[in-house]
DNA sequence: TTATAATGTTAGTGTTGTCTAACATTGTTA
DNA sequence: TAACAATGTTAGACAACACTAACATTATAA
């Protein structure tokens, strides 16, 4: 019913991501992943444990239950449409392109996030490789300077 | 020194906005545009009082201390960058783009803004008033479809 | 197998930010 | 000017979320 709070979204998030990786999800990856002390993750796991959302056995291991598996799968997929759209098309680094999509990712309405996939299957379905304009763009970030010339020459051509 | 919160961000931006209307800021003023409470405005304008980064003398009005406008200004640029990249670039309403990027504006960090920026900049930089490809994607939005005759053509001129 | 390290839990604290309800001030109008 | 409406403030409650410190359990190694 009630909307989970941005921090629980990174928990269940946060289960499913090491999940991938690990199996076996402890109190203690969770702390480490999400840069918080165990106790933290006890509370909110806790708390998730009661909206049905995980299982959690004391001393045990923690997992998605049917309907957390849902949700942090959404946001996961956000996670990865924001890094694409950071990464390959704006270009910026792993790191920042990662660090700046988990800041997002519970933020933007779903409007947002279909017109960002969109824009990045446009990118991507392009009868080229990549767009020219974005190799452009690349060449602008690095240089500062357009690649004048190639632009106008398509853009001329294509007029007629 | 420590950082401010988004929600004391906020108070400063609206601050700023309302001023471009209204002159004069008051704390119903904040409430109403915030949708908060005048007393949840009372305990915030204090607080920020407190930090130097806004004058506010009892009944009176609300202005912005010189540090304030500042921070102030820093995210409502953050904020029309945004919502110039949501709306002009990517086709999204006006409505949406604006909620989009108040969301967002506290979040994203310098790297990231000033690569978005650069975006911005590299398509209303293009000799043409719209550049092709971006005419090509609101085609694909509306339609589904690549305006594929268009943009082969274009591309394979370019080789040459 | 027992001592110790690693891990997990619980209880209690602090911060932030909202709210309601009661009260204070200011402005407006009859 | 007196009454009322609009606005602002204060006090107190509550929820979320993190923390520390103390305690409990489990795993490992001497």
């Amino acid at each position: 019913m009630n909307a989970l709070t941005e921090s629980k979204e990174d928990y269940l998030e946060a289960i499913l991501v090491i999940g991938l990786e690990k199996k076996w999800v402890r109190v203690r990856d969770l702390a480490k992943y999400l840069g918080v002390k165990p106790s933290s993750v006890a509370a909110a796991v806790k708390s998730l444990a009661e909206k049905g959302l995980v299982s959690h056995e004391k001393y045990g291991y923690v997992e998605l239950a049917k309907d957390g598996v849902v949700i942090a799968r959404q946001i996961y997929t956000c996670h990865k449409t924001l890094y694409k759209f950071l990464h390959d098309l704006l270009g910026l680094s792993k790191t920042v392109a990662s660090r700046e999509a988990c800041k997002i990712e519970h933020t933007l309405g779903a409007k947002t996030m279909k017109r960002l996939l969109k824009f990045i299957e446009f990118v991507e379905t392009c009868p080229e490789k990549e767009p020219l304009w974005l190799s452009n763009f690349h060449y602008f970030i690095k240089t500062g300077e357009r690649p004048e010339v190639r632009c106008r020459e398509a853009r001329s051509k294509c007029k007629a």
